[in-house]
DNA sequence: GCGTCCAGGTCTACC
DNA sequence: GGTAGACCTGGACGC
């Protein structure tokens, strides 16, 4: 086993603990948070099909990344790891104009204190859609249960080390095995279908994160992904960096009628009405109001 | 132990 | 375009 190290400079207004927790996905394998040594660590595929496992602390302001590997790391192989990290930690995105307006409205002004904003993603945008696709019509355990069941079973190994499927993988398998053994359910066929169509590069889901797309486009493609309707793609959405996305589901919604209604139910509309003057940024707003309290009660860790 | 409900929804058929 | 009904699973709950 190789080990190597590699540091991040973390850029302004970044805090790695609130971006790691800005939602569900740091609970989610192959990433594994161990609050004893306060790190994350996930196993990463690189190009030549390389697995790596990394293991990213932030003792100070910057990001500590120890990697292991079957073979010795290039300099190139490091490059890869850092670019994935700040990719999914979103390190290099422009949230100037989020912050100030921020800094308009008291109400958020503790954002920049915890240095929330920025949501984590998945390695890829792949394991994002699959991901989203098993958090829908269900309860979160089963959310855990169905990815632990994909890396465990579909995910390339080595020395314990699994990282997620790749489309390939996922493609390969029978509607049967993944009802039986991934427990996806009625999810199974849109589950295969959605790597079949990526594997055979009929859609390229990677470009999503690289090459501007208006909103409406991206919701387009988004929703042309079975198993993938409003609530999903709003919440992808806002994974690719459009942030005028909303998304609701029956926790959020909960979420907003205690903290703005007393409890009262109401529509969509009116949700999104209330965060409208937030215009492009709108759907982040959204989510950082209702996730306040997990800054105040429950980070770090 | 068993039945029912529902959760970080979506699809399809029908109107 | 709006809506009812079906769809997997597993934990929580009531009995």
């Amino acid at each position: 086993m190789h080990r190597s190290l590699l540091t991040i400079e973390e850029p302004r207004l970044f805090n790695f603990w609130s971006t790691v927790n800005s939602h569900g996905w740091s609970d989610l394998a192959p990433f594994l948070i161990d609050k004893d040594r306060q790190s994350i660590e996930v196993t990463l595929r690189l190009a030549r099909h390389r697995l790596v496992s990394v293991r990213l602390s932030a003792p100070s302001k910057r990001i500590q990344a120890e990697l292991r590997s079957s073979a010795l790391l290039t300099v190139a192989d490091k490059h890869q790891v850092g670019r994935i990290v700040r990719d999914f930690l979103r390190m290099d995105e422009d949230y100037r104009p989020f912050y100030a307006m921020v800094r308009g409205h008291p109400s958020y002004r503790w954002v920049i204190g915890k240095g929330a904003g920025r949501l984590m993603r998945a390695a890829s945008v792949f394991e994002d859609v699959v991901k989203m696709i098993c958090t829908t019509n269900c309860n979160w355990s089963l959310t855990k249960s169905m990815t632990n069941n994909l890396v465990n079973l579909l995910g390339e190994e080595w020395k314990g080390f699994r990282a997620f499927p790749t489309p390939e993988a996922l493609a390969g398998v029978s509607e049967k095995f993944v009802r039986a053994e991934i427990r996806a359910g009625y999810r199974s066929p849109f589950l295969i279908e959605f790597a079949q169509r990526v594997a055979s590069h009929k859609l390229d889901v990677e470009s999503w994160r690289k090459v501007p797309l208006t909103s409406e486009e991206l919701s387009k493609n988004l929703r042309s992904i079975k198993g993938v309707g409003e609530y999903a793609a709003g919440n992808l959405m806002r994974l690719l960096g459009h942030y005028d996305a909303m998304a609701f589901d029956s926790w959020v919604r909960a979420e907003f009628y205690k903290k703005h209604k007393n409890g009262r139910r109401v529509s969509d509309k009116t949700i999104t009405k209330h965060y409208a003057e937030f215009a492009e940024w709108k759907g982040l707003f959204f989510w950082v109001d209702m996730t306040e309290d997990w800054f105040k009660k429950k980070l770090p860790f």
